[in-house]
DNA sequence: CGACTTTGACCAGCGC
DNA sequence: GCGCTGGTCAAAGTCG
């Protein structure tokens, strides 16, 4: 299409699609872990093995992204931490802004909706548009919608510039939970797919049966397409994405919380994989 | 028939 | 102010 073959970098990529690349903040300071990426999901209460721990057993893609560096710090951003681990259960939430007026948005939305029943949406002024708290990882994955114990309602599809593939827009199917995801490919990989949550559940998996994730078999059905997983960080100061991040966290600090005993990527990745391309 | 997907249109925010 | 782009809505279509 467009400028594909000019920004063929990650962070460009990020940049252009996403809004937050200030968010992926790599280095290995040790910051406060506002959410969690299952409290994000909402699952941590619920669930002791997380969607992490489900590729545990899966081949982690280790796969070296171009041009780690640029960036541009969008400040309308959320800022999110990185969960510090998804086994953490060490959890202050903090996040930034978010959740508050919401709604009283809705209300009064759906009032004008109710009153103009062909017009669209009241025009809001004054403020920004709040958004919830993201968190954003990056799977291997054939199917573009992963399933993660939550049912999903697909409420719209754009396409993305600088993307030869679609976003897809997905909306949680409880009542009154208001999470979002954000699901796409990655332009210069296919293989790879960008899934970004938006918000907290406010309830249970409703389709994960607890009994089967923790032990040795943890029904896989469902994640049978995730080979891999990234988890994208939402960092504060908008430093650089880096894509090789995969192998750095794992070196950088020994006693960063992120990796601890039970990092995300020392469970994830066997150490022979690190060292492959 | 209900749940879900598709798709075109509209709106908001942002950069120029 | 204008145009571009991301995000959302909602009617119509599809599927089980």
């Amino acid at each position: 299409m467009e400028d594909l073959s000019g920004s063929s970098s990650f962070s460009g990529y990020i940049s252009s699609s996403f809004p937050l690349q200030s968010v992926f903040d790599f280095s290995c300071e040790e910051e406060t872990m506002p959410l969690g990426f299952m409290e994000l999901l909402g699952v941590q209460d619920h669930l002791n093995t997380s969607l992490f721990d489900m590729t545990q057993q899966a081949p982690l893609l280790t796969r070296s992204l171009h041009n780690p560096c640029s960036t541009k710090i969008d400040s309308s951003v959320d800022v999110l931490n990185q969960p510090a681990t998804p086994n953490s259960s060490s959890i202050s939430s903090a996040s930034s802004e978010a959740v508050n007026d919401e709604p009283d948005k809705v209300d009064d939305q759906e009032e004008d909706q109710k009153k103009t029943s062909k017009q669209l949406k009241p025009k809001k002024t004054n403020q920004k548009r709040q958004r919830e708290p993201r968190f954003a990882f990056m799977t291997k994955s054939e199917v573009d919608h992963l399933e993660d114990g939550y049912r999903w309602r697909k409420y719209g599809q754009k396409a993305v510039k600088n993307s030869s593939f679609p976003r897809n827009y997905y909306r949680c199917t409880t009542n009154l939970c208001k999470v979002k995801k954000r699901v796409e490919r990655y332009f210069s990989d296919p293989s790879i797919v960008i899934t970004t949550y938006e918000g907290q559940h406010t309830h249970p998996s409703p389709i994960m049966p607890r009994s089967s994730l923790g032990a040795g078999t943890f029904g896989m059905e469902p994640f049978a397409a995730i080979n891999a997983l990234y988890p994208l960080n939402f960092g504060q100061n908008g430093s650089s994405f880096n894509p090789s991040f995969i192998h750095e966290r794992r070196f950088c600090s020994p006693a960063s919380s992120l990796l601890k005993d039970h990092g995300l990527l020392q469970d994830l990745v066997p150490s022979h994989m690190l060292k492959e391309e």
